[in-house]
DNA sequence: CGATTTTGACCAGCGC
DNA sequence: GCGCTGGTCAAAATCG
């Protein structure tokens, strides 16, 4: 899993993406290297037997150079938790789908050597329409000036 | 006032 | 079994 380019599928290409459309474009730029990752990751149940016997997490982890680690991607998210790593000073956040029944995940960390590179893991296929259909650039411009309010 | 964040407690898996 | 570690819960606090 080395040197794949980070393409961001159609809207409707393919339905296991759990990325939104309208955050292709928004991070297609910033976005310079991608984090090892599998589609789906299977992983052994030590203490079944044969019944559950692989259940398969699909994650999809990828690298943004942002100084704001809120990446607003159109999904309404709730926070249910935030933990130290070892080797980095920075809390890992997690996060939640509040869909109803839309169990997605997704985790926000921040690399300790480059504070710039923020790492947002997803795990889970969103089953439901975006939320946030149309973010024009008025509303992108509001949440800037939220985050910078002297400009 | 409802939804979301915060934050310590709690839990499960793993190595020793 | 014990303790560490990563992940989740839940109650209180805070936000809009």
């Amino acid at each position: 899993m080395e040197g794949q380019q980070i393409l961001f599928p159609g809207s409707s290409k393919s339905p296991a993406n759990p990325f939104p459309p309208n955050m292709a474009n928004f991070h297609a730029m910033n976005i310079y290297k991608s984090a090892g990752f599998d589609a789906s990751e299977t992983k052994e149940k030590p203490g079944k037997k044969d019944g559950q016997k692989k259940i398969r997490k699909h994650r999809f982890a990828f690298q943004t150079r942002s100084h704001v680690d809120i990446l607003d991607d159109g999904y309404r998210w709730r926070k249910y938790g935030q933990k130290a790593v070892k080797n980095n000073k920075f809390p890992r956040s997690y996060y939640r789908c509040t869909y109803k029944d839309c169990n997605v995940k997704k985790q926000v960390q921040r690399l300790s050597k480059d504070e710039e590179i923020v790492v947002t893991t997803y795990e889970g296929i969103h089953t439901h329409p975006v939320e946030k259909p149309t973010e024009n650039f008025e509303h992108i411009l509001r949440q800037m000036q939220s985050y910078f309010p002297n400009s």
